[in-house]
DNA sequence: CCCTTGACTATCT
DNA sequence: GAGATAGCCAAGG
């Protein structure tokens, strides 16, 4: 494993480690927050090797669609675990919510309308 | 080296 | 909006 695979990955992950229970982030914007703009390619990959603690889940396309083939067990993995955490879906698309809505989630907890 | 492969993306039809 | 297309870039064959 090549020393720049290493310090990429743990980059990357503590990025995602990051990520508020109920947010999604796209792979580019994980790169970038990383410090790798351009590597979305690279957190794909990076996240494909993840630590099983990882909230993986949480890194979408910049779509906001599932990067997962469509009915796969990982995608209806990451659909669901998402759903646990009162994300919605619009189709194959998440419904993301302005931040100040998220009083809603806040006082009454995940919902899972 | 050259070519292909991705849990990708921005842009153009 | 949905395809197609061009970039993207390390890794592996």
């Amino acid at each position: 494993m090549s020393e720049f695979q290493r310090t990429f990955d743990s980059k990357v992950w503590k990025v995602v480690c990051a990520i508020p229970p109920g947010q999604v982030m796209g792979y580019g914007e994980v790169a970038r927050a990383a410090g790798f703009p351009r590597y979305s390619r690279m957190v794909s990959r990076a996240m494909s090797r993840c630590p099983e603690a990882l909230p993986w889940f949480r890194v979408v396309r910049s779509d906001r669609t599932l990067a997962f083939e469509e009915g796969s067990e990982s995608y209806r993995e990451q659909a669901q675990l998402l759903k646990q955490e009162g994300i919605r879906f619009e189709g194959k698309k998440i419904v993301e919510q302005p931040r100040e809505d998220n009083l809603d989630r806040i006082l009454w907890g995940p919902q899972d309308w």
